[in-house]
Order: structure tokens, then C-alpha cells, then sequence
DNA sequence: AACCCGGGGAA
DNA sequence: TTCCCAGGGTT
């Protein structure tokens, strides 16, 4: 595997179309055997494999990926289902909002779309819980068309083999966009197959901790390598997001016990899951407002909390 | 632009 | 413990 410098690297970030070349080969042969990548995909199926990696890594979406499409196959199969259910299969992928927007989503295919995906930016791009980042992942996945797939992986690997720098910026920056489409060939299978393969490159070699520049097809072409690896120049500032005694820790709690909760759950029984009093209640009335619980009777209707139940939307 | 939103596994 | 993960929506 080269490592060494062989030929100096480009003095701008423009593509190289010798790396591009050298990324889709190394995908070829590389190139995980992920469900939603076989022959046999659907367009729904890819969709679906999006929102639920928008978070989520890949080795704890697979099985659940099959799960769900085996049980709602279609859009129209997912948007007749219980929210209640939904929500149960979702089980642990974490921001179960997406779930709740992956079941708008499939009720608006159906009545926007006739049940059929649309391959069309902007109407993919007006769909719940579809952004830029997916609408371009559907196009370039489940239609093969030429689009700017650019999420955490390809931005990555463009900073490094483009731009020499450990890491992108802590938020996508317009100038980072445009250097992005500039890499994206012309031709829709050329452009998709560079989306997927860059993509890929960043899960598997380029990665962010520890990269394998070793294994790397394009190591003699990175100006990050040449460049001797220098350290990440925002480390300053990004901050780690804390998790212990957070809303968010909060709101899975009380979203695991309604999962498995068999009937409504009274107040009481759910301040067992956290002892602040004012948090909780304050969490649990945001989960309300996003339609991921369903109080009874409803807020507004009856001022006694202590006569409300909670459960999860039918 | 900044902030909020889960959860698990690897380093 | 810290960091990372095929982001999207709201303000």
C-alpha cells in the first residue's frame, strides 16, 4: 500500500479525476453488502435505510432495517400502521422523531405520489424528515441520478484529500458545498457511484478517530498525508455534547417505559423513571407537543395531572 | 447560525 | 470517559 509521496499533490481542492477514478475501484471491490444496496432494493427501501442511518451507525440499523421492511414493505403499508406500533419497532435507534416524520413521510407519498417514491429534488426535498442530505442520498441510491450527496463521511474524506485538513468544519459551510458538486461527475451512474464509493471510503478508511491511510487507494494523492497529518484546526471549537441528567436522557426513559407499557400509564408510575419532579414533568409535555405521547385527556382539557395518563399516539 | 433531539459501541 | 455516528427541524 503507498503511503509515500509519489506525485505532488494538486495546489487547489479541485477534483482529481485520477482519485475519483481510484475511489470507485477501490468501492468495487470493498464495498460492504448492505441490504439496501442489493438488486432487489426499492426506492422506499432506500428512503427508509436513510432516515434511519441519519444517526443511527450502520450496524445497528441493518437488522432493524429488515425487520421494517418486512413488516411495512411499501409507503402505503406504513402509513395504514398505529403511530403505536411504529414507534415500537423503532425501538432504540435513538430520536424517535424521526420515526414519527418517516410515517408523515410515507402518508404523504401516498397521497402526493400515488404511493410511488418521487425521484424528483424538490418534491423529495418537501417530504417529512427529508433534507438535503437525503433527498440527494434517494436520487443518487434509488434512481442512480447525479446529485450532491455530501454527508458526514464524503465531507471528511474531502477535506483531507482535498482541502489537507484533519477534519471539515464543525457545520457544512456553503464553500464546502460548492467543492462538492465540483467533485460530482457530469454523467448520472458516474456521479452515483462516486456518492456511494466517497461515501464508503469515509466509513471504512478515511475515518475520523483513526485512519487506515494505509489501506487508502488514493494515500500518494491526499494533501492531508502529504501534508504530514496535521491536527484538527477547529478542534477549539467543537464541544462534546453531554449526555447524563439531560433532557434527552429523560425522554428516552420515558419513551422505553411507554414502549413497553401493555395499558395507559398513570403520572405517578411515570415519575419512577426520574426523580426531578420539574424536569420530567417538563420533558413529558414536550414529548406531548411532538406527538410521541398521547396524554388523556388531553392538555388543556383536564387541569389534575395527577388524573392523566400517558401512552403512546394511536 | 445556533440549538435541540437517543443510544450504543469503540477507542 | 470521551468521541463518533449516511441529519433534520425549529427558532
Amino acid at each position: 500500500m503507498p503511503v509515500a509521496q509519489q506525485t505532488p499533490p494538486p495546489a487547489t481542492d479541485a477534483p482529481d479525476a485520477s482519485v475519483r477514478a481510484d475511489v470507485v475501484a477501490w468501492f468495487d471491490r470493498h464495498a460492504r453488502d448492505l441490504p439496501w444496496r442489493a438488486a432487489d432494493r426499492t426506492a422506499w427501501g432506500v428512503l427508509v435505510s436513510e432516515v434511519m442511518l441519519q444517526q443511527t451507525p450502520v450496524v445497528r440499523v441493518e437488522p432493524a432495517w429488515r425487520a421494517w421492511l418486512e413488516r411495512w414493505p411499501s409507503p402505503a403499508d406504513l402509513a395504514a400502521a398505529p403511530t403505536a406500533d411504529v414507534l415500537r419497532a423503532w425501538d432504540r435507534l435513538g430520536y424517535p422523531r424521526r420515526a414519527l416524520r418517516l410515517q408523515e413521510c410515507a402518508r404523504a407519498v401516498v397521497e402526493r405520489h400515488g404511493g410511488v417514491v418521487p425521484d424528483d429534488e424538490t418534491a423529495l426535498l418537501a417530504l417529512p424528515g427529508v433534507g438535503a442530505y437525503t433527498a440527494a442520498a434517494v436520487r443518487a441510491f434509488a434512481f442512480g441520478r447525479r446529485s450532491v450527496v455530501l454527508d458526514t463521511n464524503v465531507r471528511r474524506v474531502l477535506a483531507r484529500v482535498a482541502a489537507g485538513e484533519a477534519l471539515p468544519a464543525p457545520a457544512q459551510t456553503a464553500a464546502e458545498v460548492r467543492r462538492a458538486a465540483a467533485w460530482v461527475p457530469d454523467d448520472d451512474a458516474a456521479a452515483a457511484r462516486w456518492s456511494a464509493a466517497s461515501m464508503e471510503l469515509g466509513a471504512l478508511v478515511c475515518t475520523a478517530r483513526t485512519p487506515r491511510c494505509a489501506a487508502c487507494p488514493v494515500a500518494d494523492r491526499c494533501r492531508w498525508l502529504a501534508a504530514g497529518r496535521p491536527a484538527d484546526a477547529h478542534a477549539h471549537r467543537r464541544r462534546t455534547q453531554a449526555w447524563a441528567g439531560t433532557d434527552r436522557q429523560v425522554r428516552g426513559r420515558v419513551m422505553a417505559l411507554l414502549r413497553e407499557a401493555l395499558a395507559p400509564v398513570p403520572h405517578d408510575a411515570l415519575a419512577a423513571v426520574w426523580p426531578d419532579a420539574a424536569q420530567l414533568a417538563r420533558c413529558v409535555d414536550a414529548l406531548v407537543a411532538d406527538g410521541l405521547v398521547t396524554r388523556d385527556p388531553a392538555p388543556g382539557e383536564d387541569p389534575d395531572p395527577a388524573a392523566a395518563t400517558y401512552r403512546l399516539p394511536h
